[in-house]
DNA sequence: CCTTGTTGACGTAACGTTAATTCAACATAG
DNA sequence: CTATGTTGAATTAACGTTACGTCAACAAGG
């Protein structure tokens, strides 16, 4: 392939007047005929800079990783967008990795921990790495974002306790007494399970313990089956995690409850499928799309070696998408 | 950060000694106590090797490039594991791109355009890119390798005609002989509408037009409320698209038709999220890993200069899950 | 004794780019 | 006419690696 060189030598010009040309530099100048001279010659020759050498002169790759705990969640699929079109802005190629295959010694960890390969680095499902992980990334000169409530990185998150506390109102308002909240272990269904609490409380209700019987389809099957096992059933739940509610509907035909009319459900986050399902979803749609933006913006402060700024997303509050799962609960039980 | 020079300093040795130590190499020979000395001083000055250099040395980046129609799509899901598990194995980390938003003068294209970037390309969506950004990709001087049919590339695909054919078989011989195809436009629809001919010209069945509704949830629908508004309705449906299936149901539903005792679907591509619908979805797996593993062989095939091996993934061959959407026709009609 | 081979290492030239430095040619002001 | 600027460019030193070529020291074989 062609080189500056080549392209110089084909211009009859000097190497740093392509280069100049190439990135537009106002430090070398030049003649308008000389630059378009060095054009043509790069048109003519199918010139194309070498990212390489660019990195390594300049230290930079344009280059972030994107870690996801589980990336075939759908949920993450606004993320994706925000993050690829954030980076896209910043000039920077997003590199993703899933958390999963992310062990000590791996292929992507040790290519992320080499130097010249990202110029910063995103996480969400932190606490799904092992520590030996964490520690060696954080070793890493560059910066590390977490896209999650975190206490050792800089961190930007959604409000999941708003989240969940919207869905249990809204319950709550709909006239249910016995709502309970299926969630998962980890900060973030904990924080979930908080609102629930919290949304409880303010009714003057009670709330249930926290079902946690983790997350996916399995999870939310198994969440239906041990709330219905109570001396009182409840008539709604809120659903931690999006695919849990998927199950939840499974378990809810096989057991014959019918939603809504015997057990109203909201889930929380929304993706396309759940107006698809039938009956389609209720769910609290969360900013994740905007969360990755903020994570790339956030992220692209750290590594200018600005203030960044992190906490939780107000601005696009989490917003409830009413579809058919839950209704008002018309015949009053204790 | 430590350099390769730094660590020579450090250990009393040459540049050259260093570097060996680092990527064993034979020609630079040295004591083993030499060896454990460099180790050590790597060790204590935090030594990571530069990948930018080294790419810029070796004309050789590590990367590959993974191009996805529908990034979302949850079929992609074992293609991408496939793919990332093989590409370990090569010691290559992926870049994974959207076709939606490769256009002309994108921030993603153009970094793969230039050089030093990645090593080949994966692209699985031919289909659905500009023919200016597929007519820019193959001036690309590093490989590129389609997994799908292609006419002017190497490439590797699954069985879709087998895969319909299966899928129609089945319905046939669970006594259906009203047997409709649910499609959408482009190659791997018609290969799939062909199965499905073949399998119900084998039966002695008329095959019904093929329905190409497009892609997705809402195409399942749409082809649901089509074929149903046929002078003889369908007793049976193959889906062209898991996530048509989703559709599928969920129309059925809204149109009151019972699955599978009114009507048996079969869809082409397994998901997780199949067997928790309800029904529980009927559905020919095909081999997407394997797929992404023979793409990333056949890709370093490619970039070693050896032939590649292509065609058609006939190994594993695409295997009927039998759960519930469909059933045995008892009332025969006609 | 010389020749040949082996072991263990060193020096250095690239790879393609960028940006600092230098400089010739010419114009303008005093 | 000289001093001072400006325009338009060329030279060159890195950036961190890798691999080729070289070589000293020593051993063994004739």
């Amino acid at each position: 392939m062609a080189t500056q060189r080549d392209v110089a030598r084909a211009a009859g010009v000097s190497l740093a007047v392509v280069s100049a040309v190439v990135n537009g530099t106002s430090h070398t100048r030049m003649k308008e005929s000389t630059r378009t001279r060095v054009l043509q010659a790069m048109q003519q020759l199918g010139y194309q800079p070498n990212q390489t050498a660019r990195s390594l002169r300049l230290n930079q790759t344009d280059m972030i990783a994107m870690i996801l705990n589980k990336i075939d969640n759908p949920v993450y699929g606004p993320l994706r967008h925000g993050v690829y079109e954030a980076a896209a802005e910043h000039g920077a190629t997003v590199l993703l990795g899933d958390a999963e295959t992310m062990r000590s010694g791996s292929q992507f960890l040790t290519r992320l921990l080499s130097q010249g390969t990202v110029d910063g680095i995103l996480i969400r499902g932190e606490g799904l790495l092992d520590d030996d992980v964490m520690a060696e990334l954080s070793s890493h000169p560059k910066p590390i974002l977490i896209l999650e409530h975190a206490l050792d990185h800089p961190w930007i998150d959604i409000d999941d306790r708003r989240a969940s506390e919207i869905a249990t109102r809204f319950l709550v308002n709909l006239h249910h007494r016995h709502i309970v909240f299926v969630g998962g272990s980890g900060y973030i269904s904990q924080q979930r399970y908080l609102g629930y609490q919290q949304a409880m409380d303010a009714a003057g209700l009670t709330p249930a313990p926290h079902l946690a019987t983790g997350f996916g389809e399995q999870a939310g099957a198994d969440g239906v089956r041990q709330a219905m096992q109570a001396a009182t059933a409840p008539t709604a739940i809120v659903v931690n995690n999006i695919m849990s509610a998927v199950g939840v509907l499974a378990a809810a035909r096989d057991l014959g409850i019918a939603i809504p009319d015997q057990l109203s459900v909201v889930g929380i986050h929304d993706v396309d499928l759940m107006q698809h399902l039938r009956p389609a979803v209720t769910a609290v749609r969360m900013p994740m799309y905007q969360l990755g933006r903020a994570g790339v913006e956030a992220l692209y402060d750290l590594i200018a070696g600005r203030p960044s700024a992190g906490g939780v997303i107000t601005d696009p509050e989490p917003k409830l998408v009413i579809r058919d799962s839950a209704t008002a609960l018309t015949r009053i039980r204790d």
